[in-house]
DNA sequence: TTACTAGCTTCAGTTACTTCA
DNA sequence: GATGAAGTAACTGAAGCTAGT
């Protein structure tokens, strides 16, 4: 029953589409048809997708016995001195890519940046980037992973949102069927000569052949069930 | 005013690397 | 120890915006 809760206090506002892309901010006016799955949808569950997630895979990981392993002891301990930026090599173009493993302390304050703005202007990449001992490359590329991680798992709420919605629906509309039928054949009872044509209400054919997106098979999957998954035709 | 260009930003998609079971 | 999956830092390319010419 929280759930009816949440559904009643919850407005629906949702389109699944092929549409030209709203943006969003001033500096975000891509107008590229994409396909979107868009929700106005206060959920709690939304804020905690975005408080909560991301970058919580134990980042200060002190095990592990290659030669890595230095550069990863050497950067925590730089990161707690502020010694060093634990960067390697010169260029931001890193051919070798050796891969830097930011620190707890340095993952801490770029969630917290990021939980007040979720983009940074030069000047605030530049100052962050100085308080993290990283280059301004390295905060800008964290801070765009962090938008797309806290993207998916946005849409991942969302499609978990919608299904169940859908099976909420679906439910309700058998019940009415039923209901409808039972109706009929009492009129059919009272008024055997005079029945009228009889009318069906159906799930409309693009809510009953929804491709799923990879995320909502991701959490269909994880949950172990069939997954709500309905049929493989594309949207059109 | 319009057209072009350079420089910047963002995003989506991908790659490469690390960690863990 | 080998291996595959998951997580994520870093890269690439496309596209939009702005300022300068």
């Amino acid at each position: 029953m929280e759930e009816d809760d949440e559904l009643c206090n919850t407005t629906l506002d949702l389109g699944i589409g092929l549409k030209k892309f709203v943006p969003q901010r001033d500096h975000d006016r891509k107008n590229k048809h994409v396909f979107f799955l868009d929700l106005s949808i206060p959920l709690h569950s939304s804020d905690h997708a975005i408080e909560g997630s991301g970058s919580g895979s134990g980042s200060d990981s002190g095990s592990g016995s290659s030669s890595l392993k230095v550069n990863f002891e050497d950067h925590k301990q730089a990161s707690k001195d502020s010694v060093s930026n634990g960067c390697k090599g010169d260029e931001d173009r890193n051919y070798g890519r050796k891969k830097l493993r930011l620190s707890k302390e340095q993952i801490t304050l770029l969630e917290d940046t990021f939980k007040q703005h979720t983009t940074l202007n030069t000047v605030q990449k530049q100052t962050l980037a100085e308080r993290l001992n990283l280059k301004p490359r390295q905060v800008e590329v964290w801070f765009q992973n962090r938008r797309a991680r806290t993207k998916l798992k946005q849409t991942e709420v969302d499609c978990e949102f919608l299904k169940k919605h859908f099976e909420r629906l679906s439910e309700e509309n058998r019940r009415l069927n039923k209901e409808l039928v039972e109706l009929q054949s009492a009129v059919k009872m009272e008024h055997p000569p005079q029945t009228p044509p009889p009318f069906f209400i159906q799930i409309p054919k693009a809510a009953a052949t929804l491709t799923m997106c990879q995320s909502c098979e991701k959490v269909g999957k994880s949950r172990g069930g069939d997954g709500g998954k309905a049929g493989g035709g594309p949207l059109t």
